[in-house]
DNA sequence: TTGTATGCGTTATCAG
DNA sequence: CTGATAACGCATACAA
């Protein structure tokens, strides 16, 4: 008997099958004209086109280019152009392709794509955390610039670790980004080494240093701490105190400030914290140097969530800022003015970093080698005693 | 003249080629060894290897799986084996793989491996913002145990805009990711659709809805409201205000607060802010509530840095918290108990979003189906009266 | 402006 | 346990 041509109706279109004999099927069978035209398999001759229907009766094989390029009726290089390079397409054919993939649901395949061109588009940010803001705006501000250009974000949390850092690292450098975006300057020898042979842009971040990777984009730890320091003696205070997290950066934000008190013949006591520091551990360390008996008049904190915690432990047991006691902190560029009204900090744009970062990044893959290798984003000293 | 056969020490292994034309050459020469044996290509065919040689001397071609192997003396495939199933591998062909991947520095190449067997070990997570802390936290959750199982997070930031929403999918598809993370409920029918396409897990969260696209993860934030304003309520207060941001979900909590507070035959003045709602925000909105002569006995604030906000605001105008006006917050977990010594909130657990959405992607996607495709976190009301 | 031939580096499949 | 072969879907190089 005759074989019988249906319609199967779906959510989205209509779908023809064409049943197996060679039968009158009526018109348009966008699947089987694809199992059909491909070159025969040496295993598939003759056999039945493999389609996969699954259960709502759609088949599961991808729809790639080259089946945009049969409906549109061109062949699969112009359907890339249109895509990629639509300018050099003839606005027909342009209109065409652009149904066809409208038609059959065509979603590009990056991978593909990239393997072939070796390039992926794909820039790994590789940050301690992003949980406590202080990475994340510097990635989303990075992530905001590269999505402009096209680029997209491959997130790495390597967790204030560095044998996780290297791990992050080497899966992120499987995927073969175009560039990559580093926390810090401290990287192992392996690091480096699997960053210089992968020839791509790198940026490191935070901190300065003479001889990075390939670029850095950062401040000085160091001069903030100096400048805390400076801003404190200038308001007369004398007797300090440190509290500080134990991450690489803060601890030199402690010596710096150290450093330049010692410059003015002066000390202060320090405490340690974990990293990273949180409105909590300030407030344990500010109640353990209370209850060691130590009268500052005034804390340098080497982040504002610890200068916050302060504050607050400071308001339950009756300390007032500033009139008791002086607290600053650091960090926090649009949110530390508003932490406490009489908190001083020194602030940096961590959104600078990551639009800096992001522009150096496209400058370098497009082949206009940025003249800065390292940039100085610098940080300011910010004195609120009122509002 | 004869061909000769040297062997020649390195600090790995011995390896063995012999020279072309019988010429005394000593050394390894691992990258010319590989051209020579590469296959000819119809137009390389006796013409100079292209090895493009770069400036510090090493030539930029890619180290592959088969280097690899020729180096090892196995095939290629036995090192693929080596990497992705070391288990199913003689030790001692692991252990030669293991060396001449060490020697040679081969980092893999995840793209081609994706591209052939269609999986990629990549999850897209769409979230509007990370730079809040708001959804950065459940994406850190995400990322942290995703990335135990192996898997690599795809960032996309769709800034609280739909049509940018649609945008970064459709790059982030692009990438065929093996699943899918959103925030809200809240979908474009084009999204919805190419979502469906892609026949890949996809958790929404932060909501609720009886009929996700796969699955979702969140809480109810009509629930959140008219838990707030019960809270309010049992504790005596009558006379309430609302500061709320304006997208869908704050806008929920604030209609469960109203709607709540209404079956208690009470109403509330409501100001709106924008999304996201912020400490300066917050301030703005308390300040033009107090300038407005509105009077409340306590304010719901869709928020918790709105709620931060108004205490700042509040300490500035000498309006003590909760003596003059009791301030209730939304949405942190850990943070909340420290932002002011008497803030009420009703948190919820923000890594736990990420948590059990990443379990329930690992779980389908190692075809464990997951009994639960709606997860209700829940909320809690947290009071804090004094510490 | 469009098309043909080829290969990117890996893994699925099947064979030993 | 190991290997030969082919294919994933696209973009480059070159030709028309």
């Amino acid at each position: 008997m005759a074989v019988l041509a249906f319609e199967i109706a779906t959510h989205a279109a209509l779908l023809r099958f064409r049943a197996k004999d060679g039968i009158d099927s009526v018109g348009i069978d966008f699947w089987n004209m694809k199992a059909s035209m491909k070159k025969p398999k040496t295993s598939d001759m003759g056999s039945v086109p493999d389609l996969r229907v699954e259960g709502d009766g759609r088949p599961s094989a991808n729809v790639t280019l080259t089946d945009v390029a049969r409906v549109a009726g061109v062949s699969p290089i112009t359907v890339s152009r249109a895509i990629n390079r639509p300018d050099i397409v003839s606005s027909r054919t342009l209109k065409q392709v652009t149904q066809a993939i409208e038609r059959i649901g065509y979603v590009p395949n990056l991978l593909a794509g990239a393997l072939r061109s070796n390039r992926t588009r794909l820039v790994a940010a590789i940050v301690p955390s992003i949980g406590t803001s202080m990475f994340a705006e510097a990635v989303e501000a990075l992530s905001d610039r590269l999505s402009e250009a096209g680029y997209e974000v491959l997130l790495g949390l390597s967790g204030f670790n560095q044998v996780h850092e290297d791990e992050i690292l080497s899966a992120a450098l499987s995927r073969k980004p175009d560039a990559i975006f580093l926390t810090g300057i401290q990287h192992s020898a392996w690091a480096r080494k699997q960053l210089l042979a992968a020839r791509i842009p790198v940026v490191e971040s935070w901190d300065l240093t003479p001889s990075p990777i390939d670029m850095v984009v950062g401040f000085s730890h160091d001069g903030s701490g100096r400048a805390a320091a400076r801003h404190l003696l200038s308001k007369g205070y004398r007797r300090f105190a440190v509290i500080a997290a134990t991450d690489h950066r803060a601890l030199q934000r402690r010596d710096g400030f150290l450093a330049e008190l010692e410059d003015q013949g002066t000390k202060a006591a320090v405490i340690l914290t974990h990293t990273p520091g949180s409105l909590e551990l300030g407030r344990n360390a500010f109640a353990q140097l209370l209850e060691d008996g130590i009268q500052p008049e005034a804390v340098f904190c080497t982040s504002d969530p610890l200068a916050q915690g302060v504050i607050i432990e400071g308001q339950v047991r009756g300390v007032s800022v500033p009139g008791d006691i002086a607290v600053m902190g650091f960090g926090d560029f649009s949110f530390a003015a508003h932490i406490h009204p009489t908190l001083s900090t020194v602030r940096f744009d961590r959104r600078q970093i990551g639009r800096i970062a992001a522009e150096a990044i496209l400058a370098e893959l497009n082949g206009m080698p940025s003249v800065e290798r390292i940039v100085d984003i610098g940080f300011t000293v910010m004195e609120r005693e009122s509002t």
